[in-house]
DNA sequence: ACATTTGTTAACCATTTGGTTAAACCATCT
DNA sequence: AGATGGTTTAACCAAATGGTTAACAAATGT
């Protein structure tokens, strides 16, 4: 495509920029001169590297989506038992999103905004599938190890405890009262209260 | 009082119009013009009534917060006992969504767009409060009847089960392959899926 | 009946926005 | 050095957008 040379590299500088940007204010909501801004460089080069806000913004989100479905991989093609599964992955997701505290929002709120996008992310491969998982829970289920629920049930109740304190949390804030500081030792917390709560409720005793 | 001018009354028909292309398309991707169009008037008569786009929104947000706001009070101000209330939340809140389904993903999206407009909502007392609920749950817990858990961690359970998979429903979705009828079903399945998990969760047996 | 207030419209305005252009810049090759 | 070709910039543009204005229409009060 293009050259070699330039140790600043112009194209990353710019993609970098927008992620930040993006994350921070949707793709409605973000300026491109507010990108190039960020970046440091002519807003010209934005349109030079990547054409338009539409495929710079496209860029962005695959980017931030490939790094959010390894996450999910953990729990529906790991190999290990589903209450070891739940573990791992409560733990590692939430840590995982207290250090990118805007990607999760950033995923659902553009999905929402155009849920055409899936069948473009579906095709490019990006996305995990359930099947393993569902057959996980189903063989448990019958041999009698946790209690009867669907496994598509279950998967959302999973991704709902983890994902949604931080996408509600300006909300969850204002119920329960709390400032940044107590609401993030209660993120911190639920590392392992959200697989106790999950697991309390599926194993049988 | 009865006239042309009078029996359309053109302030509830903006306010109509402008709930129904703000909560589709959010405060920064919603146009005037639109709201114009929709409500089958001219442009000005929006600022005529609302001053502006900002105060058209804030009339629009605190509609649908006021409308959201007494389903929480179902749990948090209500006098039965903790598993009655769980199991009448989930099954009338779920109904609720499903008839107003841009609501939730509305108002967590322009929470988090914008944090601040919290500490409005709540000085004008449209925030339900979590003490009832906590002092019910702490009292249980110290009971025996239900296994040691934070109220908070309880109550944001609560709403992440019940609201979350609205909210995320295209990545859903995307994940377990469903189309809109068959997904639709599994938040049907949820009104007394979601209590049996919560209630499994946290009952001593 | 007429004056005043209230409601409505089309045309207009200033600013913002995504996107373009033409010229300049700069590293490399001959 | 001069030509070459990718890279960068300032200036520019057309369309869109929130908001305003002035004139007009419909009610209402006196």
């Amino acid at each position: 495509m293009k050259s070699k040379k330039k140790d600043t590299n112009t194209e990353a500088l710019i993609l970098k920029a927008a992620k930040h940007i993006f994350q921070q204010k949707g793709m409605v909501g973000a300026r491109m001169q507010e990108i190039a801004d960020e970046a440091g460089i002519n807003k010209a080069m934005l349109h030079y590297y990547y054409r338009s806000k539409q495929l710079l913004f496209e860029a962005v989100f695959k980017k931030a989506f490939s790094m959010l479905a390894p996450q999910l991989n953990e729990i529906l093609n790991d190999d290990t038992s589903i209450c070891e599964k739940i573990k791992k992955f409560t733990n590692n997701y939430i840590s995982f999103v207290i250090k990118y505290p805007y990607l999760p929002n950033f995923i659902i709120q553009e999905l929402n905004r155009n849920p055409e996008f899936v069948k473009k992310i579906i095709a490019e491969k990006l996305f995990p599938n359930i099947e393993k998982f569902r057959k996980q829970v189903d063989t448990k289920v019958a041999e009698g190890v946790i209690r009867a629920i669907k496994a598509e049930q279950l998967f959302i109740n999973i991704m709902a405890l983890n994902i949604f304190p931080f996408i509600g949390a300006p909300l969850l804030k204002g119920f329960i009262n709390s400032d940044d500081k107590t609401y993030k030792k209660l993120m911190e917390d639920r590392k392992t209260e959200v697989a106790d709560f999950i697991i309390n409720s599926i194993k049988i005793k």
